[in-house]
RNA sequence: GGCGGAGUAGCUCAGUUGGUUAGAGCAGCGGAAUCAUAAUCCGCGUGUCGGGGGUUCAAGUCCCUCCUCCGCUACCA
């Protein structure tokens, strides 16, 4: 048995994430952690809210509400989702949370201890209107270079050229539009990221076993132009962590707080803490997990993100907890994904496009987008959601492969022999055939889950469910019955312990489908199979059975027309 | 502009270190079966592997070049 440490990115406060954010992070999380609980491993998976910064405070403003009881209700509104999709989370904390706090400064001042905190003036744009400074992003003007006139501070969407606030003719504030800026010197804390880059250099190379796209974007970002640089982890607002040097104060740095991608990491290890207060454990249960000094050395930390969130894990959060000088345990795989595009498009959080969470909830039960994002998930490149693709992946795999096959089965077995698995007759050739085919195919599909290639996975699964199908179309136990009623019986018995292995092997990707089909088949037997000949044996003739509801329902060309237009443009 | 990824069957995608007639699922066509959610099973692929050039006995795979799409580009998170 091992111990396996899962973090999934933390998704932002300010809105309801969509199907392309979940794909990226929580649902292959979900459903690795899904898989090391079912082979006996002991597992802690840790998400939680990224609530800081100034897009949670602006999104507060425009709901008229204080940022702290915004954040409040977003969470547990993202909490809710996250349990309808069934994310199966020991903890969803909250980065906003007092154990993160303590946290995030007892980190900053261990790094100041050890040398790698720089204290750097600068300009910074500060509107009077606003009552805040601004981040670049936040500023619109007219484009020096093409005369775009909604130009961002950072850089011009029209003619992609790359600029400087000050560079910027007319600049206003993009939140309330006044023109009442000022350039203001302000003092921030960096983190000296550079001072590190030869040991993290050393560390990524280190890793040779990780995905190509986690590695050559840390690889980038160490070798790019001059090199790694150093990055600025305070910002002037009042929605954060207040800047201290652990429990001191810090001097100039009045009325600061840390950036929110300093602390964002860190909550991977509060929200674990956070699960010790949640469940009465003690530090002890919770540092055994992150402590290489208290009993971590044997976990496998594994983390799951989106590829615009790899510098930030390769990189930064690495720097902190090398930089800190303790024994925190760093990160042993990095599983990062592509983007998946709408029907053509981006998903686009600002422009309504696309599905996002409530909203898939609300049409259609967790484990049909749980099967379709995690067999279409985009690991080797971006992928892309149509709707005609839902509907015929769904519709094939769901309906008519797996739930159509537990459908025959039982009604076929209640028909002939009644509501218990029926006795009589022996396994023969085209048993034994099948059986060693599903032996080598699960253990195929060990391998892919092991090694979390989620695709190849779920093809594996996938074609493991259909070997149900061939070899009850080449039985035929309707032919068989007429003549031979005690081989058509031994025919069914094997077929009702399929559907019982088939809940067990689906479970990660589909748990209420699973659930659903190990309580009609009347068992809480559910341990991992063994050797395939055992593990279709665990339901002995005689055993009581129900024939369950239809578990998939197909979806309809109407409503896929429906949904098509409803999700094309503005999110109501 | 720089960096990275991608371009393979109508659609979504696999294709290890270059090596026999380039694969899967879906869709399509033909057939079998009738237990089942009109659900299943079997059979059927002449694809300039984005274009061009090169290396090699051999290139989807390596090199050069061009085209197209996407992402990142460090103060959005």
């Amino acid at each position: 048995m091992a111990r396996i440490l899962i973090t999934s990115a933390i998704p932002y406060i300010n809105g309801i994430k969509h199907l392309g954010n979940l794909v990226g992070s929580q649902l292959p999380a979900d459903l690795y952690a899904r898989y090391m609980r079912q082979r006996g491993n002991e597992v802690m998976f840790i998400c939680a809210t990224d609530e800081h910064g100034t897009p949670a405070e602006l999104a507060a403003a425009k709901a008229g509400k204080p940022v702290d009881e915004f954040c409040a209700e977003m969470h547990a509104v993202q909490a809710e989702i996250a349990r309808g999709f069934r994310l199966s989370f020991d903890h969803f904390g909250r980065s906003s949370s007092e154990r993160n706090r303590v946290l995030t400064q007892h980190f900053a001042g261990k790094l100041a201890e050890n040398g790698y905190i720089e204290e750097v003036s600068e300009k910074q744009v500060y509107s009077n209107a606003d009552g805040r400074f601004l981040p670049d992003r936040y500023i619109e003007g007219t484009c020096p270079n093409c005369g775009y006139d909604k130009a961002r501070g950072d850089q011009c969407e029209n003619c992609t050229k790359q600029l400087d606030p000050t560079d910027l003719i007319e600049p206003r504030s993009a939140i309330s539009g006044s023109t009442d800026l000022e350039v203001r010197e302000t003092k921030h804390l960096y983190l000296r990221q550079s001072a590190l880059k030869d040991k993290l250099d050393a560390w990524i190379d280190s890793k040779t076993d990780w995905p190509v796209l986690t590695t050559s974007i840390a690889k980038k970002w160490l070798h790019d132009g001059d090199g790694l640089q150093d990055r600025g982890i305070t910002r002037d607002l009042s929605w954060g962590v207040p800047v201290k040097k652990g429990t001191e104060d810090w001097p100039g740095m009045e009325g600061k707080v840390f950036y929110v991608w300093f602390d964002a990491p860190i909550e991977y290890i509060a929200g674990t803490a956070e699960w010790a207060d949640a469940n009465g454990k003690t530090d002890a249960d919770w540092e055994r997990w992150w402590r290489t000094d208290k009993g971590a050395d044997d976990v496998r930390y594994v983390q799951f993100m989106g590829k615009d969130n790899v510098p930030f894990h390769t990189l930064s959060f690495p720097a902190t907890i090398m930089g800190s000088g303790e024994p925190w345990k760093l990160v042993d795989y990095i599983k990062s994904f592509n983007y998946l595009n709408y029907d053509g498009g981006q998903f686009s959080t600002s422009q309504g496009r696309g599905v996002f969470m409530d909203q898939a909830l609300e049409i259609l039960p967790a484990d049909y987008w749980r099967w379709w994002l995690l067999s279409h998930a985009p690991e080797n490149s971006d992928s892309e959601f149509t709707w005609e693709n839902f509907q015929a992946s769904v519709n094939k795999d769901l309906a008519d492969v797996l739930g159509n096959f537990v459908s025959r089965v039982t009604k076929f077995c209640r028909s002939k022999f009644g509501e218990t698995v029926p006795e009589g007759g022996s396994y023969g050739a085209a048993e034994e055939r099948l059986i060693a085919d599903l032996e080598t195919r699960v253990r195929a599909y060990e391998g892919f889950m092991e090694a979390m290639e989620v695709r190849k996975a779920a093809a594996e699964l996938r074609a493991i469910w259909v070997l149900g199908n061939e070899y009850l179309q080449s039985a035929e136990p309707w032919a068989r019955f007429k003549t031979d009623p005690e081989a058509a019986a031994a025919i069914v018995r094997l077929s009702l312990n399929l559907i019982r292995l088939y809940a067990i092997l689906s479970a990660p990707f589909i748990p209420d489908a699973a659930a659903k089909m190990l309580e009609a088949m009347k068992t809480e037997e559910a341990s991992w199979p063994g050797p395939i000949a055992e593990a279709l044996d665990a339901l002995p003739a005689g055993h009581g059975f129900t024939v369950p509801d239809v578990m998939f329902r197909k979806i309809s060309d109407e409503e896929r027309e429906d949904w098509q237009t409803r999700f094309a443009g503005q999110r109501s």
